[in-house]
RNA sequence: CGGGACGUAGCACAGCCUGGUAGUGCGCCUGCUUCGGGAGCAGGAGGCCGGAGGUUCGAAUCCUCUCGUCCCGACCA
């Protein structure tokens, strides 16, 4: 059977949209600001908005995927909203006209007001109150991955605060409070398995709860040193685990194990700190934070305006309890690099990586490094990101480390000749000479 | 929304004060030599100096307006 590398064209770097820069262009201040751009990950088109190249999408999509994986595995339906909204549903809840100027307004040409979309309560509480009639229909819980539009009046830190940005948004409807809590604690679960598969270190911090009241508000703060925001907290959240069955999501008992464990320590940020409970923490921890996700209970805050209702059991109607919960999916991307880069560039985790590695020929033209070369692109049918370019040694190296890849495959003209290949890892800078296939055995396990 | 800056080649910048045919480095193209950590030499392409008015014989440069972008603060997923 015929089977080349040349089927794989797209992510040959001489064929592909990647371009990377040696120089930082100014507007960039922050380290994942500069990064992306010059790993050629986003291009911004206009204060705030981005556009997202091949590799930059790739680690998109990475992250959005854990995200749906996580939320489908605590129970959350995934959907698609649309991004514009009538005008006429945020009037029912009376958020029309208390959203501020960071709402962006459209008119079309028929002179409907409409909107681009801050967030979907609204949205999916018609969308529910319309399919649900009974009792029996909830608990519901539902998640998007959607774009989203903040018309921030000062965008900055890049993708961090853009306005426009991809949100995981998701709602859940139960039929009391103490069905709420349940729902609450399950995207809790997910939110922890999800950060953790991306390799952070993730703190649920209590956030305020405005009007509403109770505790039921947690703010995901990511630890990176170059966060926004100071962080304290317990070394017990350093412990906690929760990958494996560690806490099932459909048992009450394990769900109120894992909220107790994350929330029975201290964790605060510098707003919310309190010196006299710090000054009981045993054993303290301190960093720097950035917030990638927000989640609340907010009760019938919107389903009771909105006239959503649902047949009781007992007979009469009853309004479903409501919450919310939102990931910053594109803002991860720049918390991710914030959290993992050095001063050659990005270190991606293996789990977000645009590619799992980098195949860099060092001498495209020169039969046993290409063959060498084809070989092993072939054997990631096309993931891989294969360095093709007639470039020097030297650049290929700094941009592979620029780029960040979890593992670069280095063949040479020294080395093709007995199909050994230098295999680095660029989390650690380990770099070992062995077989490809040692090599790609070596990055599969 | 208050305060402060900046728009000159793909990127980073100089030139502006004191008007006179637009420059440097990197990147890009061609050739030769190089070739395992962002090479050297030679040649070349690429800019109505953000836009619109105005002053002037003449405007990147001076004046007015406008659009865009960034920084600090307040605000925020």
């Amino acid at each position: 059977m015929f089977f080349s590398a040349l089927e794989f064209r797209a992510m040959r770097l001489s064929r592909s949209l990647i371009p990377t820069l040696k120089e930082t262009p100014s507007e960039a201040q922050i380290a994942s600001h500069r990064l992306m751009l010059r790993a050629g990950l986003v291009r911004q088109t206009s204060s705030g908005i981005y556009a997202w190249l091949p590799a930059g999408w790739k680690v998109l999509q990475n992250i959005s995927r854990i995200v749906t994986e996580e939320q489908e595995a605590v129970g959350c339906q995934a959907m698609l909203m649309p991004t514009i909204q009538s005008a006429d549903l945020w009037r029912q809840s009376g958020r029309y006209d208390a959203y501020g100027p960071e709402m962006l307004r459209i008119t079309d040409r028929h002179q409907r007001e409409l909107l681009y979309g801050p967030t979907n309560e609204e949205m999916l509480t018609d969308l529910v109150r319309q399919g649900v009639k009974s009792y029996r229909d909830l608990p519901q819980m539902l998640f998007h991955i959607q774009w989203k539009f903040r018309d921030e009046v000062r965008p900055r830190f890049g993708v961090m605060r853009g306005r426009e940005f991809l949100m995981k948004d998701a709602y859940s409807f139960d039929l009391d409070y103490a069905g709420a809590v349940v729902s609450y604690r399950r995207q809790m679960l997910a939110y922890m398995r999800s950060f953790q598969r991306m390799g952070l270190k993730a703190i649920p911090m209590v956030a305020d709860t405005g009007p509403i009241g109770g505790n039921l508000s947690h703010e995901f703060i990511v630890l990176a040193p170059t966060g926004e925001s100071q962080v304290y907290f317990d070394a017990a959240f350093e412990k906690l685990d929760f990958g494996g069955d560690t806490y099932n999501a459909f048992s009450d008992a394990d769900l109120e194990r894992c909220y107790s464990d994350l929330t029975t320590h201290y964790a605060a940020t510098d707003e919310k700190h309190d010196e006299a409970a710090w000054a009981k923490v045993a054993d303290k921890r301190e960093g720097r934070g950035i917030e990638v996700g927000h989640i609340f209970y907010f009760g019938t805050k919107y389903s009771d305006p909105m006239g959503l209702r649902v047949a009781a059991q007992g007979g009469g109607d009853l309004i479903p309890h409501m919450g919310s919960y939102g990931v910053g999916v594109s803002r991860l991307v720049g918390a991710l690099i914030e959290a993992f880069h050095d001063e050659a560039g990005i270190i991606w985790p293996d789990s977000v990586a645009p590619f799992p590695a980098v195949i860099v020929n060092l001498k495209p033209g020169d039969a046993g490094c290409d063959e060498l070369s084809e070989k092993a692109y072939a054997a990631f049918k096309g993931q891989a990101l294969y360095d093709d370019r007639e470039e020097r040694a030297g650049a290929k190296f700094a941009d592979a480390d620029l780029m960040g890849h979890p593992w670069q495959i280095v063949i040479g003209p020294r080395g093709a000749k007995t199909g050994t290949v230098e295999l680095k890892r660029r989390a650690t800078g380990e770099k070992v000479e062995v077989s490809l296939e040692d090599a790609l055995a070596k990055i599969a396990g």
